[in-house]
DNA sequence: TTTAAAATGTTATAATATAACAGTTTTATA
DNA sequence: TATAAAACTGTTATATTATAACATTTTAAA
């Protein structure tokens, strides 16, 4: 368990009219818990010891829907989710990804770095939301 | 077609004795003829009319072999290919996707930006490549 | 208290990607 | 130039990731 509070995340549904059911909230329990990204299908298996015999729907219903507020980000590198860092809305996401060890590292930039946003000028191109992966090796396993 | 420039390519065959097979050949082709990010099925599909009844591991063989060498890149949040605009190799991709018409638009740095640098000296992590994706709207979209 | 909206349950299938192994072509070397 | 090794392709099958579609349940609002 890296981070478990989820108080954020049900206050957030309490605030905003969404509901803390229990498919979202063990949904976000187990991402929240990995210490690695993890994907959809390993969610579901875990999912089983919580809700009866459930399918990828639930999953990927779950996931979307942390996704869409923020609580939980995709790494599209390795198709898997994380629990998110900052515990708040933003528009990008950065990571870097241990290739040994599979260890993730989000950092927190709330804007585009210069040289992208002179570069989306240039080309009078208007960012709304971004990911960034970068990929390498972090200190323990370097 | 965008940019069908495939000197390069077989030069670059040639000089570091890579063999530059009909599958390769045409599937570089059709990644390089598309205006857009192209999926692998449809550059499967697209295939039949140069091989005969392809398969899907002869697209990804092509597909693995023209990545490695860093002429195309996979657009990662889209599961689609583009052709490398730069020519040469790099380390890191940057792209712009606007959400509206889907155009792609590769911006080119040969570093990662100082704030990203900056974030993961402090995390002393080492990064070997990465993947940028801004999602937003093109100019003639705005 | 019934109605609408939000969410889930369930079945099936779509979309993306790879494993495994046989066969072919090319290159290197004896 | 014969032959072996390496590189590459062909083919079958299947793994992995994700969503469509529709019935049902739960919650909130009128």
């Amino acid at each position: 368990m890296t981070h478990l509070n989820l108080q954020p995340a049900s206050e957030y549904c309490e605030t905003n009219g969404y509901r803390l059911t229990k498919p979202r909230l063990e949904v976000l329990k187990i991402i929240s818990s990995s210490a690695k990204p993890i994907g959809a299908y390993e969610v579901l298996e875990k999912l089983g010891s919580a809700i009866k015999n459930p399918k990828p729907p639930t999953v990927y219903r779950a996931i979307d829907f942390w996704k869409d507020q923020g609580f939980i980000h995709r790494i599209e590198s390795l198709n898997a989710y994380v629990a998110c860092e900052a515990g708040h809305r933003h528009k990008g996401s950065q990571f870097m990804i241990c290739n040994d060890c599979g260890l993730v590292i989000e950092t927190h930039l709330c804007e585009l770095p210069e040289a992208l946003k002179n570069s989306t000028i240039e080309n009078t191109f208007a960012p709304s939301r971004w990911n960034f992966e970068i990929h390498g090796v972090c200190k323990d396993c370097g």
